[in-house]
DNA sequence: TCGCCTCTGTACGGCAGCGCGCAGACAGAA
DNA sequence: TTCTGTCTGCGCGCTGCCGTACAGAGGCGA
């Protein structure tokens, strides 16, 4: 019950429902603890839960092959997994892995189909975010392209600490590096940059943001871009 | 009375709708005409008009400053101009020109609002435009990021040639390269080299497609892959 | 304590695209 | 015809990232 409290009150977007929906989304949800790098979503592939993450984090890939991967989007509990069942598709146009370990509500697709038509005010809150989903997907398209690499290794960190809700998480520079869609050997150079700023601090894949603000100095534009794009859209 | 029902049969999202709808929408709208880089909407700025063009199309660009500027989607007589409303946003995500002069339906956004609400079959399919138009963003950050630029422009000239239903269409390199975020010098050698492979013959803005298939061997897969997609969310 | 494996740091040649500048080609106006 | 503005083609040095390879450093189990 304890867990069920604290889920309810950590997932902002159901959070913002009013509080029938809420009970009803929760009595049908599991709360299930997701691990790094497990895969919730293939594309092409059938949506068969929804998921949304209290402390965990899950990114949305584009990998066609092993080589060419990129992240264009990131979950944590301002979001959901699964929202193209909002636009009534029950297929998933994404890659969906787990970036950071938690616990996430999960909701059985059908019943949240159902859910979805019984209850405008949840649609509306989801178009809502789904809306700035696809301003985070733009936004990344013109950040991949125009900004190097320090600057979105800044941005990615920011984005995660958010998430995370906390200044430190696990994360090797060969996966990032799968993230940003660049080599290895670039992200080593960028946090080393990073480093010698004195704004994080690393080893073996253990990162702390030592200077969020600083941080945020050095991101591009895309972090501050990405939050103020949800706070105006999704009024919370 | 013939324009109409050009118009009507024109565009793909209006032709699939039930007759009854379509009728509603041609009655409330006005056919007009769209001239090249004529702007219809600006990141932020309030929804009139909602555009469902014929043979005219528009591109949806992130231009922060006039140097950064990158096209995330194109839109002809398969899609609509100002689907936010969809998401109950009446606030454009993205900046929109017209790209190839032409006509398009024209309906004021507080009237499509509301015809949205009368009709579940229109909100339907227009949601599927939708999600057709998210994977079209993620496949345009990945494009972007891994495909050179010769190979991008070919797929742009392949949409582009979908969308004028020509095989002669007006954009200088100048202009290509806005869209593409590169260096107009950039586009000039892969048009070249286009050129010289018999694909493409151009002179002073004026482009013809020589060889079609060719020109699809040269491009990336993105093009193949946004046309399956758009085949198999749409079934028409 | 040793060996193994993972993670990080560095090096090197190569290349696509950048910024800038300039020259030639073409078209339409005067 | 001449002039002017637009469009195209090319050169040059630079940089950010690529692919690859290898060495050291830290954690962990045998």
């Amino acid at each position: 019950m304890l867990a069920i409290t604290h889920d309810l009150n950590s997932n902002r977007l159901l959070a913002s429902l009013p509080p029938k929906n809420q009970q009803r989304l929760l009595d049908a949800g599991d709360l299930v603890e997701l691990a790094f790098s497990e895969i919730l979503a293939e594309p092409g592939e059938w949506i068969r839960y929804v998921y949304f993450p209290s402390d965990s984090f899950i990114s949305l890939t584009t990998s066609r092959d092993e080589r060419t991967c990129l992240e264009v989007g990131l979950i944590g509990n301002e979001g959901m997994l699964g929202i193209a069942l909002v636009l009534g598709v029950d297929v998933s146009p994404l890659h969906a892995l787990v970036q950071g370990a938690g616990t996430a509500l999960r909701i059985d697709a059908a019943f949240f189909r159902r859910e979805l038509k019984r209850s405008p005010e949840l649609e509306q809150t989801l178009k809502r975010y789904l809306y700035v989903l696809m301003q985070q997907l733009a936004q990344t398209s013109v950040c991949t392209r125009f900004h190097v690499v320090e600057a979105r290794l800044a941005r990615w960190l920011l984005m995660t600490q958010d998430r995370a809700h906390s200044d430190k998480f696990h994360i090797t520079h060969a996966f990032l590096a799968y993230m940003l869609g660049v080599r290895r050997v670039g992200v080593t150079k960028a946090a080393t940059s990073l480093h010698n700023l004195a704004l994080i601090s690393y080893s073996r894949g253990d990162i702390t943001i030592e200077d969020r603000s600083g941080l945020i100095e050095v991101a591009c534009d895309c972090y501050t871009h990405d939050k103020n794009t949800y706070r105006e859209t999704m009024h919370f």
